[in-house]
DNA sequence: GCCAACGTTGGC
DNA sequence: GCCAACGTTGGC
């Protein structure tokens, strides 16, 4: 790598992609992909790079909540959903030569002893800065040390499963 | 299921 | 390039 590791929170509809569908995978390699929205596009082809963590975080749902950890496998790369007509994340703009859309590789690495609620990283005054605790909509967001940190001391792993 | 907040679209 | 209308996200 030709930086430091950079932090990431990825939201996902459990109903749609879910923390679980992703430990089934543990070993594997899955795309992350469908992201359909231009700020969340640029972090994934400019800025999220092999090596970085991912707070995996769960939305739409009753308590919604930060659940485990992931890392990114691939570098930035066309989302090819987006030239599939059959697929629910079609966009008939994007072309091979122009994708639009991108995405990236993750790979599960651990569950959470406990799950971090939205309630309680609103609450604290570390992660109350989080983009998260704002409502943004935003589904890539960058992530600082110290909230990485904070949360995952929160989540009951250690140091060493950076 | 509601609806506020947010992002995007498109008329001008 | 403004901004109202529209569509979507996502907490509740």
């Amino acid at each position: 790598m030709d930086r430091e590791r950079r932090y990431w929170l990825f939201k996902s509809e459990p109903s749609c992609f879910s923390f679980d569908d992703l430990e089934k995978r543990h070993g594997q390699t899955e795309p992350w992909d469908g992201v359909r929205n231009y700020q969340a596009r640029n972090f994934l082809r400019d800025q999220v790079r092999e090596g970085d963590g991912v707070l995996f975080y769960h939305s739409n749902i009753p308590n919604p909540a930060v659940v485990g950890i992931a890392e990114v496998v691939r570098n930035g790369y066309p989302d090819s959903t987006a030239l599939d007509p059959d697929s629910e994340h079609f966009d008939p703009r994007s072309t091979p030569a122009d994708p639009i859309w991108y995405r990236v590789d993750v790979r599960y690495v651990r569950r959470f002893e406990r799950e971090v609620t939205l309630a309680e990283i609103r609450s604290n005054p570390t992660l109350g800065g989080m983009m998260l605790a704002r409502r943004s909509r935003l589904s890539i967001q960058p992530v600082d040390l110290e909230q990485w940190d904070t949360i995952l001391a929160l989540g009951g792993i250690g140091d060493n499963d950076h």
